[in-house]
DNA sequence: GCATATTAGTTACAATTGAAACTAAATTCA
DNA sequence: TGAATTTAGTTTCAATTGTAACTAATATGC
């Protein structure tokens, strides 16, 4: 028996909607103020603090925003002097990021925060409760893959 | 075991955030071109079809959207014809908002269109997967609250 | 080899958004 | 009562965001 009104408080879009842009919020809360951070530019330390030497192509594939979002927060962040851009030599057109020491340092403090605020979240949830919200989230994910 | 590390593609927060993102697009691309119509908007619509009459504060309450962005969408849609208002009697501070024939049209097109991509979503899952999504995303949601 | 197309990244511009300040009506309480 | 507070909703303003158009470099095809 298929839903056939939509009721917007069970629809499944609209919820992970508001409980995601409400852990996001909550999250950035964190930082935001204490570094001067946004969300984007956090998105883009994290992966360069795991994976230096990325270019902002890669960081585009690797985290789903958007190119210009990803652009505008290499440029603030290079500003700030928290990372540096190294032409790559065999395609111009290519700049390799990695962090500066001072970005490693705000990548070493808000590392801990962040997995701290995740470690709370989960509480909430029970070890197979939240194996299977990964399981989920790679299934949805496939089926945008596919879309 | 707890992790120590933060990989972004590990991170709760992150992975829901880009899977939710990837959902609303897709979704909003269903209707956004073929109705002229935004997402605050969208919201607005559906709450009004389902139930006749809400003030505008209802709907902020119901949708946890802004409420600026609810008086703008309410805004839109009055001027393209698709809502009317009217001052409620006892209380002249509020409006009752209802949606206007051309209104319950776009609602009739759209509500089958956004049932049908969650029910072509949900076919990755099975139902006891979709019934545990659903109580995790209550379970995160109490979390907030208490946050 | 060179014209064409693609890719990495940026810039310009317009739309969306939310915080803060505001208006008008209703409620509280002294 | 009537002054002070709260509530519904709007407006202003500045920040964030994405689309589209652009530059520069590389890859492709004839």
């Amino acid at each position: 028996m298929a839903k056939t009104t939509l009721q917007l408080d069970r629809f499944l879009p609209y919820r992970l909607s508001v409980v995601t842009n409400r852990i996001s919020g909550a999250l950035s809360r964190h930082y935001a103020d204490r570094f001067g951070i946004g969300i984007p530019e956090w998105r883009v330390i994290a992966n360069l603090g795991r994976t230096p030497g990325l270019t902002a192509n890669d960081v585009v594939e690797r985290s789903a925003m958007d190119k210009v979002t990803v652009s505008r927060a290499v440029a603030a962040l290079e500003h700030k002097g928290l990372l540096s851009r190294e032409r790559d030599a065999g395609d111009k057109r290519k700049s390799r990021l990695t962090l500066s020491a001072k970005g490693q340092t705000v990548y070493a403090e808000i590392a801990p925060l962040a997995l701290g605020f995740e470690r709370d979240l989960l509480t909430v949830l029970t070890a197979d409760e939240a194996a299977q919200l990964d399981r989920i989230i790679d299934k949805l994910n496939g089926k945008m893959d596919s879309l």
